[in-house]
RNA sequence: GUCCCCAUCGUCUAGUGGCCAAGGACACUACCCUUUCACGGUAGGAACACGGGUUCGAAUCCCGUUGGGGACGCCA
């Protein structure tokens, strides 16, 4: 039987790490087994979910590759099914109408916590049903005792005492169904084979197969997957910097080296590190998703990154770089002259910016001189440097890395300079800094013209 | 507090009772390459949380302890 999973997102913030990680493991599992992959949103909390949350999901969604197979499911669109399957328990006496206002159960739950128990509901509606003309909330009848099992493909065997579990509001009293029950209609009307979701959803679990119990279906396949944390090894949240994955798009991430790196948070092969899309599907299963939590490391994103990006061409390392340039301020327009800047400069950025950031000064008509790196370099040795390479670069014909060395020796010698100091002044004169590519090669893409420009306006 | 889950280098992990005086990767350190910075190469430090069992044999199985996390909503 081929696998129907799903990733079913709330649309009350962006599509954020761990829910990527979320639906990429959904989206392996199923494209591996060619099984299907369906989107749902849960949209049933009125007050937080917007439209424009969800098309960032949805934006994130696509940008990473997760592509979902069939429609969008929006519970919102979904309640008749939901109303029917109360009323059943309803009918059937699993359910109940709870007339206890939401300041009630808080009092209560606060003096529970205070006094040391686990809050649970205790049970007054239960047994003292309020009469119809009272506004009410729907409650599960939960059984008060025996113990609730179920296996996990990470985990294995989990139990609860049900003793441990409370009557769950399965609709709030305005009518509208709330997360616990809507999970299961959906899941089951949706035919979906396998659940994987977050690890955070483990103890909902049990009240979620009682639920499937009392209305008599089957009962999936769990997988719960271990939580990645931040580096105080708390859940992942906005503290810790970076959550959605667009900031990750911003800071220059591939969507390949993503999927790449979320996927070894949690899964491995062997020693293997770096995988291709292709790789990831072919050699993905569930069976070797690990139980034990991660940290979120950005060095080994990046690292991850640079690897992704040294298997492109060129010219498409230029186009993906150009939106990252464009927002320096930098505008490509000689594509020769950009793909050979690109080139020398690809070692030197792990990330699409970094790249970015690090080829600017080829582009600009005036680069920007550190101070430091200036102060040191620009001084009247330095200068003295640059007017005599001047006058003998005037004299060339050629331009080329050969020729430019010969130059460079040529001047060395006759100064009785080592490289280093040679090198350094024209150096921050070319780019501003102390850090670039090779200088003859600086040079030789630069051309002549920008070169003795430069070092004209470095000796101003 | 109660319940549930988790526990191999700083980090991600390999390991499914003997092939492990624990392997790979990121990061870190040193050296090499070298006109700077990277890249690359070589070398190095670095872990089975602790205590009991089971077994001829345990990182691997069981129990306990400790530590960490998660959940305890008319949120999802």
């Amino acid at each position: 039987m081929k696998p129907r999973v799903r990733f079913a997102p709330s649309p009350t913030g962006p599509l954020h790490i761990g829910g990527a990680r979320t639906a990429l493991f959904n989206w392996l599992f199923a494209r591996h087994h060619g099984g299907t992959f369906v989107l749902r949103i849960e949209d049933t909390d009125l007050e937080r979910s917007t439209k424009e949350f969800e098309q960032s999901i949805l934006d994130g969604m696509t940008w990473m590759g997760l592509t979902w197979d069939d429609e969008l499911v929006y519970q919102t669109q979904r309640m008749p099914l939901y109303k029917d399957h109360v009323q059943k328990l309803l009918d059937e006496g699993k359910a109940y109408r709870c007339s206890c206002t939401p300041e009630e159960l808080e009092t209560k739950r606060k003096a529970a916590l205070a006094a040391g128990q686990k809050p649970k509901y205790d049970g007054k509606c239960r047994k003292n049903p309020p009469p119809a003309s009272t506004p009410a909330a729907i409650r599960f009848k939960a059984p008060e005792m025996g113990t609730t099992t179920f296996h996990d493909i990470c985990r294995g065997t989990i139990s609860f005492e049900n003793s441990e579990l409370d009557d769950l509001i399965i609709a709030r009293s305005d009518g509208t169904p709330t997360y616990n029950f809507t999970v299961v209609v959906d899941d089951v009307t949706m035919k979906m084979t396998h659940i994987i979701r977050g690890d955070d959803h483990l103890n909902n679990t049990p009240r979620q197969v009682l639920l499937y119990q009392a209305f008599n279906y089957p009962i999936p396949e769990f997988a719960h997957l271990p939580m990645i944390y931040g580096p105080d090894r708390k859940k992942l949240s906005k503290r810790h910097g970076a959550t959605s994955v667009f900031e990750y798009k911003d800071m220059g991430f591939l969507p390949s080296a993503m999927m790449n790196y979320l996927a070894r948070l949690g899964w491995s092969s062997g020693d293997q590190e770096i995988f291709t899309i292709e790789e990831l599907i072919e050699k993905f299963d569930l069976n070797q998703v690990g139980s034990t939590p991660a940290i979120f490391d950005l060095e080994k994103l990046r690292w991850v990154n640079s690897q992704h990006l040294a298997k492109y061409s060129v010219a498409d390392l230029v186009n993906l770089t150009r939106p990252f340039l464009q927002q320096l301020g930098v505008a490509l327009t000689d594509q020769t002259y950009a793909e050979r800047a690109i080139a020398s400069e690809r070692e030197r950025g792990k990330t699409l910016k970094e790249l970015a950031e690090a080829s600017a000064f080829y582009f600009r008509d005036e680069i920007v001189f550190d101070p430091t790196a200036a102060e040191k370099w620009l001084n009247p040795e330095g200068k003295k440097i640059l007017t005599t390479l001047r006058d003998r670069l005037g004299t060339l014909n050629d331009w080329n890395v050969d020729v430019i060395k010969a130059i460079f020796d040529a001047l060395g010698k006759d100064m009785g300079l080592k490289m280093v100091n040679l090198a350094q002044p024209v150096r921050v004169a070319m780019t501003g800094t102390t850090v670039s590519p090779g200088i003859y090669e600086v040079l030789a893409i630069l051309g002549k013209e920008r070169t003795l420009k430069r070092i004209a306006r470095a000796l101003a």
